[in-house]
DNA sequence: CATAAAATGATAATGATTATCAATAACTTG
DNA sequence: CAAGTTATTGATAATCATTATCATTTTATG
């Protein structure tokens, strides 16, 4: 009954529609991105690519996810701790909206939604303020607590 | 009558304390970052400490900044053009607390303080929650926005 | 299938940040 | 205040994530 529809095929028409042109490189880090829950850095990427999709190379994974952030299908984030990490964007899957905990001393991320409604509702509140007061166009935003994780607390 | 207090050297006590060294380099630094009012990087730093304190090198600017990031004197930033962007912690000076609003194309920033009471009111009762729940030591916060500014959504 | 344009892989280049290490300067103690 | 201990420094080499280059291969299209 469903027909034809790939679930795992949303992004073509995204990609498609901008000019841009699917490939299997481009199928696999997003395949990559799909399966997996946390946050993956370039190399990362990668190496679970270059499992299904030998002939990929790192410089390709680096355009992919240059592109796939500048379309907003990704996210990419700084922990501190030398290199980009990237996640799919909400409404792409099963993940829901989240915002992160980073440990300063092991730079170990905990994903965590609570509070999140009240967050994004004053997010959007802010937004709107800020976008008509500096005539900004907004598109996203970043939050993040940094401090001390309870591992490292017990070591020292 | 205000005796040998002197304003510019609040942060001696602060060094001190830890068993850190007052030199040149570290005023020089400090005293950079205190007059300056913008997102300035370590290269920025360095140029203009070099004017005041000619013997300082690059290495010792980025370790300067480095330890008073870890001390919390200083922030340290991320707006995306691949070099990190320091300011001075409030508190320290005339500051208010405020946040960014950063362009994604031309990486300009914005300082804000609209809704900043709501918004830190907010952040305050957020990290009281996740510190129980994940047993986190939550010592700063990050919130940014990122869009277009004017300027760069008329070029095009 | 032929064509034009986009995308790729391999690799060199870039550039911010860090590590190294001998020399120097800051604090401490007598 | 001199001597000693140790943190700090400057110069520079090394690191390493990310980008640029470019000849070659793929993709989409008619």
């Amino acid at each position: 009954m469903t027909g034809s529809y790939r679930e795992d095929m949303w992004w073509h028409g995204r990609l498609r529609c901008r000019g841009y042109r699917i490939t299997a490189g481009r199928d696999a880090v997003l395949d990559v991105l799909t399966k997996s829950d946390a946050h993956l850095s370039a190399e990362d990427i990668y190496m679970r690519v270059h499992r299904i999709y030998p002939g990929i190379g790192l410089a390709s994974v680096y355009r992919t996810l240059e592109l796939l952030a500048q379309m907003g299908l990704v996210y990419k984030f700084d922990f501190g701790d030398g290199r980009a990490r990237y996640e799919l964007a909400e409404g792409s899957k099963k993940d829901q909206h989240h915002h992160h905990l980073v440990c300063n001393n092991c730079h170990k991320v905990i994903d965590y939604n609570d509070f999140i409604e009240e967050e994004v509702e004053l997010l959007k509140k802010t937004e709107k303020g800020l976008s008509r007061k500096y005539d900004f166009q907004i598109t996203s935003h970043l939050i993040q607590f940094y401090g001390i994780c309870a591992d490292c607390r017990k070591q020292e």
